[in-house]
DNA sequence: CCTGTTTTGTAGTGAACACTATTAAAGTTC
DNA sequence: GAACTTTAATAGTGTTCACTACAAAACAGG
């Protein structure tokens, strides 16, 4: 595939230029990001894009699976880390709004909720992606209770799936008020209530 | 202000323009709608689009002010028309996964949630808009559990505000999912479970 | 150090963009 | 029905768009 001889070795980092692409992405939608964008933040010139990514819409697909499979959700990475499965509840409700509502990049919200989902439509290869990285998602939750609950850390009668699902949908919810622009200190407020919600198992007789 | 003497009528319904636009927007985004696609949707040439909105940006704004002050938001109308709370809710879960995942226009998910909450970050006068369309509905929810909680249909320890927030993002959830392509089936499931917890209040000692 | 290969940077391609000047047509009013 | 006002439609405006020829420069191999 790659017929690479010989010759001048590429100057500048080709994740690195990925990364800085998808924030491009991030910050102005797919349509909103304009090439002259794109290589300014990447710090190429266009044709050096052309030459390694192909051209706009492959490099977004390219952003879009890199994002996807190379952890950068913090939220998730948190959760995941985190021993005690309450806390690692609630590490991820604090992360998500930390992260969302202001990046270290300057971008508000998240990759997949404020860029992708909304050129799912349009862009060819962004809903199956996007689709995917949901479900995945799902199921990289599911199965960190599944484990909490063959440790014993949590009760045997806790769906899994069903609070995975809860807890990605209210990552939504908070990606979206850091979107709108809300305090996060009223976000922050009920998560104690919310991590309890997502934890505990169906309190009736 | 709006200086009009006599002559020759519209001969297209402004409001039905304005609508028809929206959905142009809300497919493909703000930067992703052309005056070509918002024009050949509204049915009139550009003119007298510029004549009747001032300009593109000017004619977005308007589009979002008419959906968050028309309940264009049909869930939030199937909430608040339901006598019954519990349907209420429940009518409210199913609407967003009926209406997300396939709108009668063909569009998905919501116009707030795919589309200004995306442009956000560049079109001036999109955040604010949306900020406030946030917290006015949270306050809508908020007060039909009030009233709830007055006539006794409702205990008088649910946190009626928490609730509301709480039902607005499950919301996002369901859209974001319904924007991925993924089932509705999947998510109709467990509906019952998430309408009980907007409803019970803390359930402990 | 010369040949070959690849990447750069400049400059520019046609197409699509948001937007408008202009003219013809359609109503309203007296 | 003539005069006036306003909208409608055509046909553009300059600008920006995604994308690319082309030529100079930078490295690898011998």
């Amino acid at each position: 595939m790659t017929k690479k001889k010989t010759g001048r070795p590429l100057s500048f980092d080709r994740e690195e230029a990925l990364l800085a692409s998808m924030h491009v992405f991030w910050a102005k939608g797919y349509e909103g990001a304009s090439i002259k964008d794109l290589t300014a933040a990447m710090g190429i010139n266009s044709p050096s894009l052309y030459a390694t990514f192909g051209d706009k819409h492959k490099l977004y697909l390219e952003a879009i699976d890199y994002y996807a499979s190379n952890d950068a959700c913090a939220p998730l990475v948190a959760f995941e880390t985190e021993p005690d499965i309450t806390q690692a509840v609630r590490s991820f409700m604090k992360a998500v709004i930390d992260y969302s509502c202001e990046n270290a990049s300057g971008v508000r919200g998240c990759f997949l909720s404020s860029c992708v989902s909304t050129s799912a439509g349009e862009v060819e290869g962004a809903q199956e992606r996007l689709q995917r990285a949901v479900l995945d998602t799902d199921a990289r939750i599911a199965r960190r209770f599944e484990l909490e609950k063959a440790r014993g850390a949590l009760p045997e009668n806790l769906p899994s799936l069903e609070r995975a699902k809860l807890m990605l949908d209210l990552r939504q919810g908070y990606v979206f008020r850091c979107r709108a622009g809300l305090d996060p200190e009223s976000m922050l407020a009920d998560i104690e209530f919310r991590v309890q919600m997502v934890l505990t198992p169906p309190c009736e007789a």
